[in-house]
Formats: structure tokens, C-alpha cells, sequence
DNA sequence: CGAAGATACGAGCACTTGCTCGTATTTGCA
DNA sequence: TGCAAATACGAGCAAGTGCTCGTATCTTCG
């Protein structure tokens, strides 16, 4: 996604990479996610990421052209994840027939996997130090998500204003957003404990705007929720 | 609070200021909140809130030793407040008297106003750019808020578990975090709006633990939750 | 008044950061 | 095998940071 050759008509032709040469510059990718993890996007040095990987400075700048390049790279490989995770959770789901409680698993339990199998996601989303244009990177799956958590409350209580279902998508996101980095941190039994109640906090939020029973009869056709297309990708 | 000139047995004499000394701390200190508030603690620069002060950056450092004892101060100064807040929200209430809808009224309204009032408060808090040890700074006043919360909880619902108690008062205040920077963000209405969703929100959350409805009757003597001091400060 | 100390200045020091450059080694391919 | 390109190195540069220091002015108070 980064590094497609045909890309970027601007740049000059973006040197021929060998296999040894792709396979490091995943292993940078995945040292940089730690050292973004544990010191955040500003504070983590090249030089550190460099070590990280194992490799000098020098090496590493033939593979990136800069730090924001690098970052670059490893949000966009986390977007291409967390894609996927959304689509697995979404798509092809008619959350019209299912009961509020098994909404919020199909949708809670992916997310909260996905944060804790990429412990550098969130420090390179969630955190407030980073350039601007870094953080619009993210923005088109920040805006996927919306939507798809948007056409789930449409779906389900289509009489909501849309200026109310548009608070309503956001105030659930950011509890999501809040209340999953206190899953990830801990574990076993006080992780799972933790989801549990994010899924309280969420479902005694939601309950009385989009019910708990399904909206729809669990043995009609496919509910037009399903086949409306999301737009952006 | 900061420059107590008994305190600190370690320091030498902590320097006599005359009252024009005294003034420009409280202007570094507002010039700082300002540059903290809009850059982070990071990438504020010692120069740069020198700049915003209008001073040298050696006027700067006769008032403050580091970039931290001003971030340290200015920590403090907020501690105040906050707890000033917080008393004025929780000292001699009986929450035990007062319907769910109406104690986070008087719980939720002054932390909103509070962060209304206080840019730089959340911006210096939050961030997960700043050095441990003046994240230790913020504990107390968590720590006391955090007290503050789980005893209101125990004293409505004295069966809950403790672990259930400490998970319950943690993400209550987590929500309370992630949601208060979108009121404070928005303005007039939409504020209004998004501060009753807040209410929704731990209304949805917290009403099966500890109820709506008063659990003393509201003609008793003064019940123990009120009169149990709390333990720090 | 006059001296001690508080306040003020701003060039610049010591250090760190992202990044470069000259050079050496390895790989792919004819 | 030979050679061009890719990979690798690491000392060190330019810029930016927190902070210092020598010096000058202002306040306080005997």
C-alpha cells in the first residue's frame, strides 16, 4: 500500500527492492510499532527505532525517507487491519435481527482484540503529538467506522433525528475509545471483567435509543441494512 | 502552594521575592497554561512561554529551575482548583438522598464547568507526553476524585463487591474523560446536548448498580456517607 | 544616599534530534 | 566471473532544545 511502484508521480522512480530489502523494511515497520508504542509518535527517536530494528541510521534512511515516512507506513498498515476487522464485524451482518447484547458482542470483541494484538495502534491514533497530516491518515478508516456505527443505529431506530444519531455515534465511539486501553492493559479475568462492562456502559446507553429486542422478524428476506453498499474504499 | 518558603528542607532558602517577582510567577504561569494548552508539554518550548510571558528566557529561569518545576506549579495551581471543584460538588452532600438523575447533575456540571474554564487543565493532564513524575502530580487530586466517586458508590449500593466497585467507579470516570473534551468543544446547543448524552450515558451505566431512586428516606439525620472524612489532603 | 539583593536581559553553551554522506559489502543477473 | 545496483555502516552535521552566565537595572531599607 505504501510502497507501490506505480504510485506517487511526484517521486522518482522508487528504487528496486530486493526480497532482503522488503523483509527489512517490515521488520522496521514492526520495531517502529514498538518504540512508537512505548514512547509515543515525538518522543521516539530514529535512531532508537533504528537500534530496534537492528540496523544503523544510515540503513534505515534507505528504506524510509523520514520519520512521518515511516509512521506513515505503519498507519497505513494498521488501517489495512483494521479494515479488515470492521469489514469481518460489519459486512454482511443484519444487525436489524439480532438482540442488542449480541450487536455489541459481534462489534466490541473484534475491536478490543484488535487493539490488544497491535499494542502501537493506539499510541500512533489516540495520542496528540503528532503532525497533522499524520493524523488524517487515519481519518478515512476514523470515518468508516462512524459510518458503519451510524448505518447500525439508523438501522435499528430509524426515527432518530440525524443530528441526534450523529451524537449518539460519536458519544459510543469515544466510549469505546476510552474504555478499551483498561482492557488492554490488563488481563485474564480482569481483561474479560472490563469488556463486560464496556459492553454494560454501551448497552445501557443504546438500549433505550435502538431497543434490545431485533427490529426486524428473524425469518424475513435480507433487510435492506446489509445490502446498502458503504461508500468510502 | 509551590514556593511555600518553609517547606522543602533540602532546598537552600528559597529566595525573598518582592511582590513584582510574585506577579510575573502568576504571569509565566498564565503564559504557560496558554503554550501548554496549544502545543503539549513536550513541544512547548522554555523560549516560547518566556516569548508568551514577555520576558527573556533568563527572567524565566530566575523564577522557575526547569521547563517541569513550571509545569509543576502550574499542576498545582489547577490541583487547587479542581479540588476546590470537587469539594464544593461532594463535601456535605448526601448522595444518598438524592435521585441518580440529580447527583449527576451536581457531580457532572462543575467537572464540565471546570473544563470549560481551564484549557490548558486537560492538555497538561491527559497527555501521554510529559514525565512521570509529573504525571505523579496529578495522582493526589485523581486519587481524591477517584475516592470521592467509589465512596458515593459504595454508600448506594453497600453489597457491590469492592473489585466490582473500584471497575465501576474507573470506567465511570473514564467516561467522564472521554466524553467532557467533546462538550467542551462544542458550544451553545450542541454543548448542552452533548453534556445531557454524557448523563445518558452514566445514567445507562449506573443505574442498575446503584439505582435512581433515593436509598435513605429523606427524613433521617445526616447519614454516615457524608460525615466520613476523606483520608488525604 | 548607598549597598545588597531581586529582577531583567539575551547571546550562547551543552546536548539531543532527525538525517546525510562517503564508503564498504552483498546481491542479482548477463 | 564481473559489474551495477541494492544494502549496510556509523561518524558527524545542522537545527533546535533546555538552560547558563556575565552583566545591567531596579527595589528595598539601613
Amino acid at each position: 500500500m505504501t510502497n507501490d511502484p506505480t504510485a506517487g508521480g511526484g517521486d522518482q522512480r522508487p528504487r528496486r527492492r530486493q526480497a532482503r530489502g522488503e523483509r527489512r523494511m517490515a521488520e522496521i515497520l514492526d520495531a517502529a510499532a514498538g518504540v512508537f508504542a512505548s514512547a509515543g509518535y515525538e518522543a521516539a527517536t530514529t535512531n532508537a527505532i533504528a537500534a530496534a530494528a537492528g540496523i544503523s541510521p544510515g540503513s534505515l534512511y534507505q528504506f524510509y525517507p523520514n520519520k512521518q515516512a515511516i509512521a506513515q507506513a505503519l498507519a497505513d498498515r494498521f488501517v489495512a487491519q483494521l479494515r479488515a476487522t470492521r469489514q469481518a464485524a460489519f459486512d454482511g451482518v443484519d444487525f436489524t435481527r439480532l438482540r442488542l447484547a449480541e450487536v455489541l458482542d459481534r462489534v466490541v470483541d473484534p475491536i478490543v482484540a484488535f487493539n490488544i494484538a497491535n499494542p502501537g495502534f493506539k499510541a500512533l491514533f489516540a495520542r496528540p503529538d503528532m503532525p497533522a497530516d499524520l493524523t488524517e491518515a487515519t481519518q478515512p478508516i476514523q470515518h468508516a467506522l462512524h459510518a458503519a456505527v451510524e448505518e447500525l443505529i439508523a438501522a435499528r431506530a430509524p426515527d432518530l433525528p440525524a443530528a441526534q444519531r450523529r451524537r449518539t455515534t460519536q458519544v459510543s465511539m469515544r466510549i469505546v475509545q476510552a474504555i478499551t486501553p483498561l482492557a488492554v492493559a490488563a488481563t485474564g479475568a480482569e481483561r474479560a471483567a472490563t469488556v463486560v462492562e464496556l459492553k454494560k456502559v454501551l448497552f445501557g446507553y443504546l438500549e433505550p435509543v435502538i431497543g434490545d429486542a431485533p427490529t426486524a422478524p428473524a425469518s424475513r428476506a435480507p433487510a435492506r441494512a446489509r445490502t446498502r453498499p458503504t461508500s468510502d474504499e
